[in-house]
DNA sequence: CACAGATGCTTCGAATCCGAAGCAACAAAC
DNA sequence: GTTTGTTGCTTCGGATTCGAAGCATCTGTG
């Protein structure tokens, strides 16, 4: 399997353990702050974020799960219930009548509006308060460099529908 | 609620979304990884390699909760699953007989054995990969720190049950 | 010792999540 | 225009997750 079992120094394993734990941590203090300001889970948060940034406000399933790291079923499940609130509207594309377009409304807006402020507390608090700017730039590029990287590389086994090869 | 509403510059807001998107990419692949060479689940496996570095073998449930970033009620399922398969025990403290004791198993020591390069080698490819000596140690520094802070800053709310205060 | 509060874990119910299988619409080749 | 393969999404079943409530044990106070 590994034909090299190098085994990793103690930085190494730091940097690693701290970005899960870090991640976790973040993940779990905003869950909460959502659900509390506007009971959005932290997928569908992202969802209507990433919406509310599209020139159009409008996105393909597939372009929203790729964006977010999400199964498509998982994605079904939200848009359904975002849907149900009335925080955004489905609909068959003009083009590709297979493809899905989620649109976000404006009730969906609103609520992206009423939950932000609380967001951007959180992320200040608990991830920048400790950080010098150079720290956030240091995480900046590092961070961006390994996500490159991890978009480029399909995993190991990943995909059993091979993405586009042209 | 949040008394100031600044926004974040786009190197703010980067580092946050590569954060996210990196920590979840990682784990999914990692996920599979372990999934196929020993059929543990990423939290299973977080469980198993806590237990394996301690002295002896073994941890309190709460311990090894907060170790992971988990719920309780959730790890008692992993550990009922872990046990089921032999790879722990679960006894009662002799010191205090509500709490409840994890140790591993040879078993649960070889599993991990058997998972371990492996796991090693996707961190290796998809983590380190593009990554130079110095950004490692500048992960391990900025992430190290954020992790203390968030570890020292209760959240608004996150602690229905206070630490020991001590 | 009896009591109240704190602490450690589990059970319970509901929500969320994923992969596999299924269905419908497209595209390419003939 | 039909056949074959591909792509986009949903449905389905099962696994995992969490918080709240429950139970048992410990600790401090009188």
């Amino acid at each position: 399997m590994a034909d090299t079992p190098r085994s990793f120094d103690p930085t190494e394993l730091g940097a690693y353990f701290a970005l899960i734990e870090v991640s976790s941590l973040l993940r779990h203090t905003v869950e909460q702050q959502l659900r509390e300001a506007g009971d959005l889970s932290y997928v569908q948060f992202q969802l209507l974020a990433r919406l509310g940034n599209s020139p159009d406000g409008s996105y393909r399933m597939t372009d929203l799960a790729d964006g977010v790291v999400y199964s498509r079923s998982g994605l079904t499940y939200q848009a359904q219930t975002l849907e149900q609130r009335g925080l955004v509207t489905r609909a068959p594309s003009p083009d590709d009548e297979r493809s899905t377009t989620v649109a976000i409304t404006q009730q969906g807006r609103d609520v992206l509006a009423k939950v932000f402020p609380g967001h951007i507390a959180v992320l200040d608090e608990l991830l920048f308060e400790p950080l010098e700017r150079a720290d956030v730039e240091a995480l900046f590029d590092v961070l961006g460099r390994v996500r490159d990287h991890m978009r480029a590389a399909p995993p190991r086994s990943a995909a059993p529908r091979r993405r586009k090869t042209s």
